[in-house]
DNA sequence: CTATCGTATAGAACGTCGTTCGATGGTCGA
DNA sequence: TCGACCATCGAACGACGTTCTATACGATAG
């Protein structure tokens, strides 16, 4: 049923993954628990379905998107979407790690990247480390970004400001002589925007290829 | 009692995550259930704690390796040791993206790390962006590499290899005209070396910063 | 010496979860 | 009408995290 997917992935992400159990699945749908094994083997399954169900609308996002004549400049462009799907859809970070290899739409976006670094003037073996590394860093960062928020932030006690604020402040408690780095950037940290600090780690990786393909 | 994190931790290396449970804990302590939960809150502080239990040792392995007159170089260094440790305990990569603010021994690497970066002639967004990146590259490789392995290898049913060759095997299988990045790579797939392919997407994001930083 | 309090241990009990299983309809071709 | 197959259902099982109460040990105070 197309109906058991969906209904999952709105549990997931309504309240990410603790939520998604099959009594609260069964009780959504109006039917029995034991009715959703006839369609999923496992809860692993109902996951790897789940995120897969949600990849295939990524997958057409990432696909009308236009065109760059720079390779380069094309994989920026899937790898920003692909992060802004985990960016909204937290719970997706960890579920894109498991089973890369055999989650089909997974593995289209991996394909796709790939594709990029196929019009890169490099040996087979750096664009199998080139492909690897820019979707390593996005689905890394991504499920780290992902990390389930506090429970505050769910709750609506504490804004993701708030959250930030006080990590800054116990950084700034610290000994300052041990952790001069961290005091540099508790500032930084306190206000920052993860989309952005994405894209410049991105940059960073994408220069560096850049580099190593000559232009 | 330091013995319960030893224990936890020799739990989590022989079967990962799942095996841990209060009862085998117990059970392996010779105590019963109740009295962990004088030591310990919850199981989620169990995990944190036996993350950091082990983070300690990574620590002093990190601190010993001698500094390189290039910044850039002890950068890599340490992402390489810290990527070693994960690799042989992949249940650590899951644990270290939790709370990363908030556990002692990660917090000292992620000072590490910036340390070296400030070494770098760069602003201090951009600081904070470059180690944030390399943590973040680390990171998420690790956690991906650390996906628990099928049961087969867990059994000694298959090897590691076996698994990467059917893999290998399921991408050649697709159509050529649609997936020819897979076709390309699935030779180097089946039998890459995960250290290596880290050190090549690393060295990549250090080219970028080394680009970044003028040198 | 005994009363008391903080430290530490132990295991029964509770509620929730994933999962299994047998029973029960419903539909359709023979 | 009869089975064969698709689909549904919920009780029951075992494992888990967690709570709670009972108990013991040691030191300290009266």
């Amino acid at each position: 049923m197309q109906s058991v997917m969906t209904e999952a992935v709105a549990l997931l992400d309504e309240a990410g993954e603790p939520a998604l159990t099959f009594r609260a699945l069964a009780s959504r749908l109006g039917t029995g628990v034991g009715s959703i094994y006839w369609y999923v083997a496992s809860k692993d399954e109902l996951l790897d379905r789940a995120a897969d169900h949600v990849m295939a609308d990524v997958l057409v996002a990432v696909e009308k998107l236009p065109a760059a004549a720079d390779p380069i400049d094309s994989m920026r462009a899937i790898a920003v979407a692909l992060f802004a799907a985990v960016a909204d859809r937290p719970w997706l970070g960890a579920y894109f790690m498991r089973d890369t290899g055999t989650q089909p739409n997974a593995l289209k976006v991996y394909e796709l990247i790939g594709q990029q670094v196929q019009r890169l003037d490099l040996t087979r073996r750096e664009r199998f480390h080139a492909a690897s590394a820019v979707i390593g860093y996005v689905i890394g960062i991504a499920a780290d970004l992902g990390q389930q928020p506090p429970q505050e932030v769910v709750d609506g006690t504490a804004s993701r400001d708030d959250v930030l604020d006080r990590w800054a402040d116990q950084w700034r408690a610290l000994d300052r002589e041990e952790f001069p780095f961290l005091h540099e950037i508790a500032d930084e940290f306190a206000g920052h925007d993860d989309a952005e600090q994405f894209r410049a780690g991105l940059d960073l990786l994408l220069a560096g290829l850049r580099l190593q393909s000559g232009r």
